[in-house]
DNA sequence: AAATCGTGGAC
DNA sequence: TGTCCAAGATT
């Protein structure tokens, strides 16, 4: 099988079957990067409303690029991996202030932007300007491993580099955007993870997976690791219908997002912990309104929290240290919270 | 090379 | 229930 035609009846099926989802209809390199970059690591549902949001209020580079970063991040709010917010702004930034607001167009150029690594260059550069370049994803890699029995782990920078030279050499006898696309639409809805639909599959007389009944041990992936416990505490203090928020640094989780003043602990508290005594004035004696515990789940840790609800005058620490915001309890709505933020404010009627 | 970075849906 | 992992990038 040559490879001009090994992919033929995969495209065929693409033209008529591909689904409609909002950044397929349109080949702006702007909007075609804003996309990429919503989905990585974030399935089509989740990202669809996101995506629809975010060009409303940014709709080229130039709206992002003058954009401050915490409107940036309330319209990311929710979404995850913050970095991606702050990279897309810096990169805003830098295409309008370096590159006279010219979307760079050729794949080395897309390549330097913040938070566009190896995929995002090649699938920008391939949808947005037809150039030859394998977007390799998590559905490429895994359709590439069955198709052509591939056992090298994709999870691993060999892998992922075996992969991409191949198709690489495939995809100049097709149109790169719809080889790339077409390919991502078969691992997403027909080549799944689990019980693949081999049935419906146009490329299943090509497939050595199949043919060798492989689907369930292809591709080779290496094993998780466990996620690790950790405990932390929020102080939500209130004074005269104000409270106050922090910002968290570039560095670690959630970063650049707001949240009440926090503390990573050991063990959980079952009175309010010694460390909120410094944020409370001493000649006040605060009340405890309550607290709230929640778990998060993320991939690469548990997180146990604790929301203390006091209510006392704070101390010159927490009003004179510029760390802290100060601002109306009904205001908070407009800070840009991570979600498990959200998940208390909305279990206490605050937004 | 291996860790880290969020959230949510599917099973 | 826990596990997997998604249109990955950065350090």
């Amino acid at each position: 099988m040559e490879f001009q035609s090994l992919f033929a009846k995969l495209i065929a099926d693409y033209r008529i079957n591909a689904r409609f989802l909002p950044w397929r209809t349109s080949r702006d390199p702007y909007q075609i990067w804003v996309s990429e970059v919503i989905l990585q690591q974030t399935k089509v549902l989740q990202g669809q409303d996101y995506f629809m949001t975010f060009l409303r209020y940014f709709p080229d580079v130039f709206s992002l690029a003058d954009a401050p970063e915490d409107q940036v991040l309330k319209v990311w709010e929710g979404l995850g991996y913050y970095s991606r917010a702050i990279n897309m702004h810096h990169s805003a930034k830098f295409i309008v202030e370096q590159l006279k607001g010219r979307f760079p167009d050729d794949f080395d150029g897309i390549r330097k932007l913040k938070g566009v690594g190896d995929y995002t260059a090649a699938a920008i550069s391939s949808i947005a300007f037809d150039l030859p370049h394998a977007a390799v994803d998590g559905n490429v890699k895994r359709v590439a491993s069955r198709l052509f029995g591939i056992r090298e782990p994709i999870d691993k920078p060999a892998g992922v580099k075996q992969i991409t030279e191949l198709l690489n050499e495939i995809i100049q006898y097709y149109s790169p955007g719809e080889f790339n696309q077409a390919i991502m639409e078969l691992g997403a809805l027909i080549c799944t993870p689990k019980n693949p639909d081999c049935r419906r599959c146009p490329m299943q007389e090509h497939c050595f997976a199949f043919a060798n009944n492989l689907q369930k041990s292809l591709p080779v992936v290496t094993p998780k690791k466990k996620p690790v416990n950790m405990h932390i505490e929020f102080l939500f203090l209130e004074s005269k219908g104000k409270t106050w928020l922090h910002k968290r640094d570039k560095n670690g989780i959630w970063k650049g997002l707001f949240e009440f003043p926090a503390k990573i602990v050991n063990h959980l508290s079952e009175t309010p912990p010694v460390w909120m005594m410094e944020f409370l004035d001493n000649s006040d004696v605060s009340k405890v309104l309550g607290h709230r515990d929640y778990v998060h789940k993320l991939t690469h840790r548990t997180i146990f929290a604790r929301f203390w609800h006091l209510s006392g005058k704070p101390s010159n620490i927490v009003k004179q240290n510029q760390t802290y915001t100060e601002l109306k309890t009904t205001e908070i709505s407009g800070f840009p919270v991570h979600r498990l933020m959200l998940k208390y404010l909305g279990d206490n009627r605050m937004i």
